[in-house]
DNA sequence: TTGAAAGCGCTAACAC
DNA sequence: GTGTTAGCGCTTTCAA
């Protein structure tokens, strides 16, 4: 077995609470007792046992983070804002991956429970009466990054989604379009991504343009979603001179299809993306597209969960942060 | 405090000791009072506790992955595939972002090590003599993925580099590029991407053509290095008509570096990149490029350090994965 | 300023 | 088949 900090207080001729006193920064321990720990502690290599600490204190210094799909392209970005929070604040997290999958996510609750994290931060699918309920019984302290419950419950940080597709369409209405078609996530699902739909809709009717079935496409976030929804648009023989896309993948694939069925952006269509993931502007052409800050969503709820794990005041439950245009060149 | 299994033990009648077995499953401990044990911890809403379980036991079932940054593109996917497997056995993982900094990377150990991890899957920089003893003396399980050490005293799951960069060198000059040039990250640092370079030379070199100083760059492996990597190779007016990279995000610098400048991909140069991202097949053009698979160095590598964790036969030490070219529109 | 000892929640050796 | 108990490594109260 490594050694203990029994073994530190033997060579260093003290007791163990003294020991422990030193590893906490506790009371005045006196100069030259604390000097002989610290001598100990250094020649026996001693670390202290963090999981017996926890134990104890009944904290763990570890924060479970729930994500759909670490592989996809905007979570690492999320992630990487919060683990480095953590990581200053010395937690340390723990990546579970739901593939929204309900049952994979209650799972991973109770399993984050069972390993006492001090916290959650939850990004997965918006949370619905069950998952809540469940989250309330497990007490776990939350804070939902990019999505949020129906009654706000929960502490969240996110982007006004309607807002920021709102203005991504009102872009094009600007510069002159006139048929707009969407492509998006599923609507009977309850997300973020999910309403983003609802700020197209709300920017067409505002304009006094027309909201055609032919010319909108649900289905997932992936290119192949774009690439799909644009021959689907193609066949229905409508015109569109420009597309709304609700992720810089689907605007992705819309191109691509568009440049296949020899359309060019922008000249012929006009192409929006959603969140300025990295490679939108590696992407030829540059996407035009709203910016959600990834990497600030991910630190700034990391930030507010620490503060809740540690009972200290947050200034707000609900951080909505801004989105903006980044306009590149796939919309003319 | 949570239910804890003394609770239980009043709750059913019976001692904790044998709570605990029904827990663990153990024995044969009677149908009956193992009923009654389980309908107590049901009406309870008893879940043990893992950290105490841990202390006891010594074992966490949870993995430490240290990445480089997991916003980067192709680490998601590896820690994807390390993920599921880890949840298959039961197992968590905590991810570390070590950004290449020794130091945070020194930390993150301890700390992994404090926390009492089971394991280490380990995918920074290649091994250097002082990462290796503190591994060492930390005692870490650990498994090294996409990069190996010096003398092969861990167990790893990589790629052959130097044969993959090779391989896409030689795809080059069997389409008939003559002026192949390179370009990839600095050689000072240690680690299976810098390797790769001497793959590309080693192909040159047997097949007759001419290394020229002036056709190769080193510097990192984001985008921008492909981009400036050809405004230098421009600069020097020196003529090529291929390009290989050491990744596809080089790779996608160099296209749009080439096609800002009037070149065309690929009809008047050749691009071939490296790993396969997802994002390889979205770019247009499609990348040709050596694929690395990633999501199986992942799961391959956590399911040897799972079976090392618990003192199973691993049947290799060092599992060299198979690379192949996938053939898109980059090269002509 | 320091030490003794209880106890966090669990497992496992031992006894019955 | 089941219970008693020691102890994993630490923090913290209480007493000295």
């Amino acid at each position: 077995m490594a050694v203990s900090i029994k073994d530190v207080a033997r060579e260093a001729g003290v007791s163990i609470a003294t020991v422990s006193r030193v590893l906490n920064d506790i009371d005045v321990v006196n100069e030259e007792t604390k000097k002989k720990v610290l001598d100990a502690i250094k020649d026996l290599g001693y670390r202290p046992n963090i999981v017996a600490r926890s134990l104890k204190t009944q904290r763990t210094k570890t924060i479970g983070i729930l994500v759909p799909d670490i592989s996809s392209q905007v979570y690492p970005e999320i992630v990487r804002g919060a683990e480095d929070v953590a990581n200053i604040y010395d937690y340390n997290i723990i990546l579970c991956n739901s593939d929204y999958d309900m049952d994979k996510e209650k799972e991973y609750l109770r399993v984050l429970k069972e390993k006492m994290v001090d916290g959650l931060l939850y990004m997965s699918i918006s949370l619905e009466e069950k998952t809540i309920n469940l989250v309330n019984d497990l007490d776990l302290k939350t804070v939902l990054v990019e999505t949020k419950d129906e009654k706000g419950i929960f502490p969240s940080v996110t982007i006004d989604d309607i807002q920021a597709l709102y203005d991504s369409t009102k872009y094009l209405i600007d510069k002159g379009a006139k048929k707009i078609a969407f492509i998006g996530t599923k609507q009977e699902e309850v997300n973020a991504v999910t309403k983003r739909y609802k700020g197209y809709e709300k920017a067409l009717l505002e304009n006094g343009l027309e909201l055609d079935e032919d010319l909108r496409y649900f289905d997932g976030f992936k290119v192949k979603t774009g690439y799909n929804g644009i021959e689907k648009f193609l066949e229905s023989k409508k015109d569109f001179d420009a597309v709304v896309c609700s992720s810089d993948e689907i605007a992705m694939g819309a191109i691509n299809a568009l440049r296949d069925h020899g359309k060019r952006v922008p000249e012929d269509v006009s192409v929006i993306g959603f969140s300025n993931i990295n490679m939108s502007e590696v992407f030829y052409p540059k996407i035009t597209t709203v910016a959600e800050p990834m990497y600030d969503m991910g630190s700034i709820a990391m930030r507010m969960l620490i503060k809740l794990v540690n009972k200290k005041e947050v200034e707000q439950q609900h951080y909505i942060l801004d989105h903006k245009i980044v306009e590149r060149n796939s919309c003319k």
